[in-house]
DNA sequence: ATACATAATGGAAGGGCTTCCAAGAAAAAG
DNA sequence: CTTTTTCTTGGAAGCCCTTCCATTATGTAT
């Protein structure tokens, strides 16, 4: 049926472990038979089977990629990174995609137990000691991205000091009422985010209005997902009801996520109100969208953080790195456009 | 080491093909030694071990889908429903992802021998014959999603008649001199828009201008990447083109894409000129996107196009259809919002 | 109780590959 | 030319599972 190994050996005159060196460049083949295996594959048209070799060698090579999918485009420019990476060393790529948070944790499991795949790139999301210590236990490699555990190799963004200096950024442009649109508490980076506005406000001693930080608590318009504030609709009603404060609202607002920022300044806007002069407006994360909103953001270099991510892995599966861990920070850029009002001000001088 | 089903059987008191009946859920096995295995199974913690399973059964429970990514959010829309839909069934995802179109039989060829896929949807992507029957031929199940072939699944979207209807649209509006912003001719869809698009000139008895159809060629600016000018720089540039135009520069234009709307919306501003009154514009793809330009466009249903791909597939994997071949063709929907002008006359009436 | 049909079970064979060990060939040393 | 060392090579065993066939247990009809 299928073309093995045994006919390769048969029609080449030679035995099938000869073959299989051929196949995986074993050293040790004289380049006579070498040849003439290689020669006999082509004309058979010989194609190694994965799944046998997986078998055999214990080896995939094939990775998996755990994300938060519902959380959009942030994911998306990130899977281009690792793609491009992941395809110059001949690696597969599986995507798990993660719908309910709290069943992050069967994708654990599974890749732990099937073992159909040879490293793990976890996106976003926190992992109990516990099941770290599962995957140091079982070495199958793993590495975090844009989430942090003691010992497991992570690349993380610098979530409070951009949130820092976005905030301060406003500041220096003048504004005293300046308010917050966060995510989800429960997720990380909206708890650092927070962390790094506060702290602006307190160093540039404005005082803290909580009525001016809004916090998004799971929305009822689709609870069966989890939930992380990081969206449209969030920001939206966020922003309204930061609207509802009137004469009081802030003049100001550090949004901890581009797509809320969307949704904020479409509330904004329907409120009839102008972006940036009655309300500045700064975001987070540099997603292509951006862009096009004329948003100025904090961005996140999400490329280059998802081949980062490959290369530590690829390295920790390949030249298995003992006792070793690995933690890349990066620092998010601030991309001055047309919300945040300093343009205005620049033309104006 | 690892804990295989000999490990099972021995410690269940049973052989090792019961205890393999009962992963299968085998109907021919006593309630009474399935609880028992079933113990043991939960005790020792046992799972399958997926390779062994593929070589014995020749089954993965994995699909491949082949995408064009340079192109960006169209397919991680569609992605969504595919994922969606493939959990449902159990089945994991490998994505390929083509960066250079010349590529893309490279990954025919692989999915086909390598056989680590139980089956393939190929995205926007066409197929030769001569490929199309090696799939067939092996047994190896095939659908494409915005595609077409003659003897394989296809997934289709009615290009022309869009085109033709979001021009209508634009017509109905009182606009006579209408221009179109389209990707590269090498693309199918592109064809088909085109076609669409001077049918609805032809039936409105309104003079095809030449000078008003910017179909994209390759751009330099990335040439190593295949370039289907479905991209906001694209229709940057094709707007810069028709502005030059002058006091002769249509008055609306039906953009093939709604990222080529972006860039072409970002040309009209930065000349000064307003959208809709100076002229207008309808989009097609419908991403999240076009949402938060208030862009007009012909939106595709892609979750359920992916959907459907799916299901398709899986049918296919799972019951043998021999000689039938599904086809589906979606009608795209037209969404008014600000670009087209159709509220303004509403408001003023 | 006996004969016969049916259900449940054990385990060998097989799926395609890698790897290890033993053996033969070639090269180096004496 | 013989002995020793180093390369090459063949192929059995093993990776973990499914499946088929033979066998045993169970149930039914007589």
């Amino acid at each position: 049926m299928r073309i093995t190994i045994y006919d390769v050996a048969k029609k080449a005159g030679v035995g099938i472990g000869t073959v299989s060196r051929v196949i995986n460049n074993s050293p040790q083949i004289s380049p006579k038979t070498r040849k003439k295996v290689l020669r006999v594959i082509k004309e058979l048209k010989y194609q190694p089977y994965i799944m046998a070799q997986g078998l055999a060698k214990k080896k995939t090579n094939t990775i998996a990629c755990i994300v938060p999918f519902f959380t959009g485009y942030f994911y998306f420019e990130l899977l281009n990174g690792v793609q491009q990476k992941l395809s110059k060393y001949g690696y597969d790529l599986i995507l798990y995609s993660v719908d309910h948070l709290e069943r992050k944790e069967h994708f654990f499991k599974r890749t732990l137990r099937e073992r159909r795949v040879d490293g793990v790139l976890l996106f976003s999301m926190t992992i109990t000691d516990q099941y770290a210590e599962k995957f140091l236990q079982s070495k199958l490699p793993i590495a975090l991205v844009d989430s942090f555990h003691n010992e497991l190799d992570s690349i993380m963004i610098e979530n409070r000091e951009g949130a820092f200096r976005a905030t301060e950024h406003l500041i220096h442009l003048g504004h005293r009422r300046i308010g917050m649109i966060n995510g989800n508490l429960t997720s990380i980076p909206a708890q650092k985010r927070l962390e790094g506005f506060r702290e602006a406000l307190i160093k540039n001693e404005l005082t803290l209005d909580d009525r001016y930080i809004v916090n998004i608590k799971h929305t009822d318009d689709d609870d069966l997902r989890h939930n992380d504030g990081f969206n449209k609709k969030a920001g939206y009603y966020a922003m309204k009801k930061l609207l509802l404060l009137e004469k009081d609202c802030p003049t100001a607002i550090f949004v901890s996520s581009d797509i809320q920022a969307a949704g904020a300044m479409k509330a904004i806007q329907e409120s009839g109100l102008k972006i940036p002069e009655d309300i500045a407006i700064v975001g987070f994360d540099g997603i292509e969208l951006s862009e096009y909103l004329g948003l100025t953001t904090m961005k996140q270099p999400m490329q280059e953080m998802g081949m980062l991510a490959v290369e530590q892995l690829i390295n920790r599966i390949q030249n298995s790195l003992e006792n070793t861990v690995f933690k890349k920070l990066f620092h998010p850029e601030l991309i001055i456009r047309d919300t945040c009002g300093a343009r205005l001000l620049k033309n104006k001088s």
